[in-house]
DNA sequence: GTCTATATGACGATAGAC
DNA sequence: GTCTATCGTCATATAGAC
């Protein structure tokens, strides 16, 4: 006999054969356009299993449980866009302009992958996914999402570019601006994004440009 | 016989006794609590209905239906909210002083109102409260939130006090901005609220001011 | 490995007794 | 007017056939 496969549900430690990580990535996009049309709570077991081709009890063969779908879902969109935008800011010649490097790619990167966006909204503001059952608890040991931004401006503050203020605050604000200006270029199409954008940075430059 | 009373289920026009109307208001201030406590998805209606001490039923007599006691919840929460701030700004002296009188309004009604926050975070950001079943589709026709500060600016902006840029993106990042602070405030209780606001209302100034 | 069939429970809502 | 009892639906998840 070969390696002993008794194994009859999926473990999270469990490897990973080429077919089944091919399911659950396709699994995992379908649950994230099914998320961003309906919210986590409109978002049933069924229904990905009906997006995928697949009956309820597959979906749940390569993920143990209903949650586990939407926490791969939420850990891809959050893993893309991490990357997308620590990506941009590494590339910036200096600390004050890594700043805007994150705006703009965070902007970009939204408006490239519009159905990531809804589920962001869902986990960002909601903190976790709602609660049916039982939360999934997804986001509980991740740094805050302003570090990164926080870190740029006080580098940027120590390079003399910006004033003295509290970083913390300030990208808070900024990151809170950007997504009250993204939620309405959602709601209203007609609400120009990219200048809207602008007029944010510019707002930013006047306030703390040293 | 005095007025014929044949009526069995409540219907939003119907006139309402004074047993009923302390009722309602009872259980939608329960209903309140448990929104904050637990979001929209995770308000039942038998958990309303345990938290008011009543049956299941006892409190769908009273209210038609789940959503209308969770559209009762939001509107005086909305109520409540939408008086304390036009009250607080209308007593200003001018309109540049109304916008800060809109932001501290805002964060002492927060502040005093702590179960209100959890509902209209959910409220507000959502849009609408999830859409298990039927969406509520209770802010529909209301006019966006950003409104009154975007005014507020616009006619500071004619009294000479604030320079020129587009009201509407910057009442939207400044309601962002608040927004951000105060989720901050709500996961980091060591997080200084007041001096965050006062942070953000120089931010503000700096940027705006003529 | 994937599916059929099913267990089990929570939900919102209704009908009718009192 | 308020409650008991119940219905129908939909949810997640499991057991076991193939």
């Amino acid at each position: 006999m070969s390696t002993p496969q008794r194994r009859q549900r999926r473990k999270p430690g469990d490897a990973l054969t080429f077919t089944e990580a091919a399911r659950r990535e396709q699994i995992t996009n379908l649950a994230i356009g099914l998320i961003a049309e309906h919210g986590y709570a409109g978002t049933s077991l069924a229904r990905i299993a009906e997006a995928a081709g697949l009956s309820n009890a597959a979906v749940l063969y390569h993920f143990g449980s209903k949650n586990a779908v939407l926490e791969s879902a939420y850990a891809k969109v959050i893993g893309d866009l991490a990357e997308s935008v620590s990506t941009a800011m590494s590339g910036a010649p200096s600390a004050k302009d890594s700043i805007d490097a994150y705006v703009r790619s965070l902007v970009s990167f939204m408006v490239r992958n519009p159905t990531y966006v809804r589920l962001m909204i869902e986990v960002l503001t909601t903190g976790d996914l709602g609660e049916p059952g039982q939360p999934p608890e997804v986001g509980s040991n991740t740094p805050p999402r302003w570090a990164p931004l926080a870190e740029a401006m006080t580098r940027a503050q120590t390079d003399g570019d910006l004033r003295s203020f509290d970083t913390r605050t300030y990208a808070i604000a900024l990151g809170g601006a950007l997504d009250g200006v993204f939620a309405e270029a959602l709601s209203d199409p007609g609400y120009d994004l990219n200048r809207a954008v602008d007029d944010l940075l510019d707002l930013f430059h006047r306030a703390a440009l040293a």
